[in-house]
DNA sequence: TGTGTGAATACTGTATACAATTTTGACTTG
DNA sequence: CAAGTCAAAATTGTATACAGTATTCACACA
């Protein structure tokens, strides 16, 4: 092998190695996320441990980790447990959103490369295949692709985060607005219309669709928060 | 004693009581905060545990978090680093903050009360007060709370929330524009003018006058970062 | 002098052990 | 039967032990 490639390989083998902790931390992530775990559910140590086949130190780690991301609450001495959602609290999650979502888009109308247009047209054709086959976790991937290459324009990388991080919060409610099929049309030509006022580098044009384009998904959200808290 | 003064007691010491990787924690962010860890130093448990007076398991949890706070650099079977801050990374961080501040003033001017105008008048008095005094933290503190009060006017928890994780990233430089002191009395008056806006809920005018109030501070802090640098 | 090799060392990753605190539940007592 | 009490069990918090991997440095050899 030459050292281009060992290099190489090496590197792949880096990357496919996973500290047990962080197996932990994205297990107990997704399953409160999706669900799995209640709200108010303990995080007890020993359990979990035993559950995954590994030692309390791992799990512990990953629980600082969702400690930070807010998804547990510590009480001292007493553990984790699965943090609880509010209605109020989602809302403040769709509101920052749509405030970064906006900041995307002004940055975007500033920065915006043809190639990166270009790319942005792609992925839409893309979405709207994607939309005739009816897998919904496809297409909710396809479109959080579009929205991704929108935050990827802005050429800022700590909007990136911070955008992903907000919108890992509404994760749990993230395919019911895909899921009532009759309006998924209109997604295709509301983002035509998104990347048309990028093109034209017409700020307040894009904000207006935007803001219409997040509005129904907003409003679902909303409606399956009430109806899991029946 | 009464059972009441007994909770409240108990209750008291409950607040005292911080489990070690949380004063790791802290201890450890603020060293990395005001650049007494500099980017790219090792962080080394043993190191760390012996010098905290500690062992290693404190120190770990504590890595896990500033790890998913992006303080530190995990390298597998490596361990940890000071992350480092590049200048495009401090102008995303700027840029983010400016949008957010300004997603603040937007809420705020539809939401803010009477007597949270009256709070934020005060709070200006005090950072005028403040000022005269000349202790640069004191200073820096009174402002800090003044743009506190408009973040919660905005009525976001989740908003404020992110403000601030935002501008703690920011924290190693957060003195400087303190410090070259003639533009200090500009401060106030800029303050006085952005709860005038909020008052006419003029938010075209809170916005113009953020941007100026801002600006300067920006300045201060790419300047730093780029003094650093050498 | 430069370079490869391997043992020694240092460090991280994981598991386990021990200490301190909280919770539980049975038992007592009014 | 309710309330209090106390010991046992469960659980977290912290320390230590052990295993595996990376790093370093001395030494051999070209």
């Amino acid at each position: 092998m030459q050292d281009a490639k060992i290099e190489e390989y090496l590197k792949l083998n880096m990357n496919d190695y996973l500290p047990l902790r962080d197996v932990v931390f994205n297990t107990l992530r997704q399953a409160i996320l999706k669900g799995e775990l209640e709200p108010g559910e303990r995080l007890m140590e020993v359990t979990l441990a035993n559950k995954l086949g590994v030692s309390r130190t791992p799990v512990r780690e990953a629980i600082r980790k969702l400690e930070l991301e807010g998804l547990v609450l510590m009480i001292p001495r007493r553990g984790a447990e699965v943090a609880s959602i509010s209605e109020k609290n989602m809302m403040d999650v769709l509101e920052v959103r749509e405030g970064l979502e906006n900041l995307a888009l002004e940055l975007a109308c500033q920065r915006i490369t043809p190639d990166q247009i270009i790319e942005l047209k792609r992925a839409n054709v893309n979405f709207e295949n994607t939309l005739s086959q009816g897998d919904v976790i496809a297409i909710a991937e396809a479109d959080e692709h579009f929205h991704e290459l929108i935050y990827k324009a802005s050429g800022n990388e700590k909007l990136v985060q911070v955008i992903n991080n907000i919108k890992e919060q509404m994760y749990r409610y993230r395919l019911e607005y895909i899921k009532d099929a009759k309006g998924r049309q209109r997604l295709v030509s509301e983002h035509k219309e998104i990347v048309g006022s990028l093109e034209r580098k017409d700020l307040e044009s894009a904000k207006r669709v935007m803001h219409v384009h997040l509005e129904n998904q907003e409003e679902t959200v909303k409606k399956n928060i009430q109806a899991v808290k029946k």
